[in-house]
DNA sequence: CGTTTAAATTTGGTATGACAAAAACGCAAA
DNA sequence: TTTGCGTTTTTGTCATACCAAATTTAAACG
């Protein structure tokens, strides 16, 4: 039988382009904020036409390495999960529309939570409990407002996400609510105030 | 005041495209595995140039929505959390490289298996747990075989990420082990072993 | 007739050249 | 030094062309 997987796939030259400048600003050599050089340049010092250098200054800014504004040199991004998270949108938002989706992807939100409230249970400082606990008063307060409910509610979750330290988590919880709050469905909020009384012990 | 993320950014043609194009795939106008029209019939049903259209072919196809294999017409790709994977694979490369980007990462790993052993330790079923005995079985085997130790170990994990039976979790489990496995340093293997007895109570 | 093979036609990848509009630059004036 | 303004670059887009690979069509064959 033939292979399963074909993945041969001659090269395109843009790709030579792109994995070039990928590495450049991974290793450092093109600095962060630092612009790439201009098309023409970068043609003639590779000897492609420009057609091949846009797509690969496209194809770097969909990677998340550059950003590029219309009109404006492209220049190197700041490192951060917010561009990664930027980068799967597109591809979330379909896998939400297909049966299941937004329940997979809330049921792991909710395993990761409950695990982020464990987390806080042991590890959570004094500072970090008062902003809980502010954040918490914020929402009760607001239970008459929806809006404003929501907006609080979201904001004691991001102390969660807060609490371990750990720069990956704020981002995730961005994209969380990014991602279901247009398909929020009444979320059970019982298990925070068990877990929120059980870490204020 | 003035906003703080001036977000204008004049249209770019190829924006309209691909917008245009997304929304197709996601509400199924375009099935999956249809290919998208030919380039040139693009440029014409829309009267843009070819240049445009094929930005936005590689557009779609950055984002994970289309499958374009140089040389052949691109086909609206099938919806799966892998092409998320795959999407964000250059950003999370270079967060890697940045202090402390690989113990973030592994941090949250460390927390998202805990969160698993949890739930294994409560809903695996006798399956699940036969293929974690046979799994951990294989890794004890193979201890002296460094490589195959190393397969084995993630074929152990794999099944950690099978039990909830989400289909988000195994494509991250294959994340995981790409982007941490050149960074490999010394895991620590005893929790898991806690687990699996604590599971196999 | 169904198959295989060869020719004709699409179609994608790349190169040029051009042009308007916006941005970057340099220089003079305040 | 800072502010304006005109000049030069540079980007976004278009139109066209060519090659080579892929697809389709036609022809040859068993």
């Amino acid at each position: 039988m033939t292979e399963a997987r074909i993945r041969i796939a001659r090269t395109r030259a843009a790709d030579n382009l792109v994995s070039i400048y990928e590495r450049q600003i991974i290793d450092g050599t093109l600095a962060v904020g630092e612009p790439l050089p201009p098309e023409r340049e970068i043609m003639q010092s590779f000897g492609v036409s420009r057609t091949v250098v846009r797509e690969a200054v496209q194809a770097l800014s969909a990677k998340g390495l550059v950003e590029a504004r219309p009109r404006f040199r492209p220049v190197v991004r700041t490192p951060g999960y917010d561009a990664a998270i930027e980068a799967v949108g597109s591809v979330v938002n379909r896998l939400l529309t297909v049966p299941g989706g937004v329940r997979n992807l809330f049921e792991l939100r909710i395993m990761m939570e409950a695990a982020l409230v464990r987390d806080a249970a042991l590890h959570a400082d004094k500072n970090h409990v008062a902003r809980m606990k502010q954040a918490l008063a914020d929402n009760e307060a607001a239970i008459s407002d929806s809006q404003r409910f929501f907006d609080t509610d979201i904001a004691f979750h991001r102390v969660l996400y807060e609490v371990p330290d750990n720069p990956v988590l704020p981002p995730i919880h961005q994209a969380y609510t990014d991602w279901l709050s247009s398909h929020w469905t009444r979320m059970p909020r019982d298990p925070e105030h068990n877990h929120v009384n059980y870490r204020a012990h």
